[in-house]
DNA sequence: TCATGTTGTTTGATATAATGTACTAAATGA
DNA sequence: TCATTTAGTACATTATATCAAACAACATGA
């Protein structure tokens, strides 16, 4: 969960480091000024996409070099670093165990329905499939005018593409483990 | 030869017209202002990384379906577009024909020298190979305190990693088809 | 020892990225 | 026809990206 701009910051002076180049060098070869490179490894600004490709083309390397993150063998998800996302309604909370990435495709979270709770979710705008396991409680999920209703235990998998709600018709607690694939792939 | 952001607008506008989605839904799946958006997809602004990466993430999809410019099936390289780079030396004179592109990962260009020029090369900080023809007049190529001798018509490839020298010591001009293979690939 | 480079940071000025609000024009619907 | 919504643009304001020049810290060498 590194902002992109650390992303950038790591990956630019451990380019540098590696090539033995002082900035000085860096901003002759892309044109960037010295300043702005040292901010930019500092992770103290948030360059433009224009400065961006002058380094990366100055370089010669692929702008991912610049972007893309460096991926760590285990990514150990903690209670105390999952901060809920809003949904705008309080009976209703979304933890975003492993976000979207670019690089993988999907996201993977769990969604808690308080009693009487319904979510619309407005469809993904994409060529998406979504997999949900109901670990508590029961869903009615209303997917192109049919309702299905699965149990706790149950699972379910339907194109998400279109709008589709969420509801918990019972007095408890729902909980779901949902995972999202997209099409495109590669960053 | 486009502006990156002006392949940003370009992508933008591209992608949200297919998906038939307003500045507005747009705005709010990726929490970047519809006033930006709008300035993007004209090329009227130069948006930061992070706030491409706020859109790339909201809608999904990769950065570099941003930033990656659709390939034209033919390039035309026209004579009154070739603005020559200028190597601060007034006798010699560069042609970028094709700068160096991250997806191919090669530049090719032309070098006219004229006569008793020198020039020296830094080496290009990569595992890099360079390949020259000479078009006309007679080169001398110093690679690793070696000299070398490239008549009109031959040609020579070496690894170009290290600092080269190019000399032409004759008193007529000297052309030279200069092409660099990089190892990074993609984008 | 002093002078001269080299490397990265700080400073101050300027351009512009980014936002929220207000506005215009077009589409929709009763 | 008029009112209401929707879609994109224009405007004013704030935050900050970017640069050139000055600076400090350290190395280099004569």
């Amino acid at each position: 969960m590194k902002q992109i701009h650390e992303v950038v910051a790591q990956n630019l002076a451990a380019y540098r480091a590696k090539q033995h180049m002082s900035l000085d060098k860096v901003s002759k070869l892309t044109g960037v000024s010295k300043t702005m490179l040292s901010q930019i490894e500092k992770a103290e600004s948030n360059p433009t996409i224009t400065v961006l490709w002058k380094i990366s083309s100055g370089l010669r390397i692929p702008l991912s070099a610049l972007t893309s993150e460096v991926e760590t063998k285990v990514d150990h998800i903690r209670r105390e670093y999952l901060t809920p996302i809003d949904t705008g309604n309080e009976a209703i909370t979304i933890y975003p165990y492993f976000p979207f990435d670019t690089k993988r495709g999907f996201e993977l979270f769990v969604m808690e329905f308080d009693g009487k709770a319904t979510f619309l979710s407005e469809g993904h705008y994409q060529q998406s499939e979504e997999y949900i396991l109901v670990n508590e409680g029961e869903l009615q999920l209303l997917i192109d005018r049919e309702w299905h209703v699965i149990r706790e235990g149950e699972a379910i998998r339907f194109q998400s593409d279109a709008a589709h709600t969420y509801k918990n018709a019972t007095n408890t607690r729902l909980s779901l483990t949902v995972t999202v694939f997209y099409q495109e792939k590669n960053d």
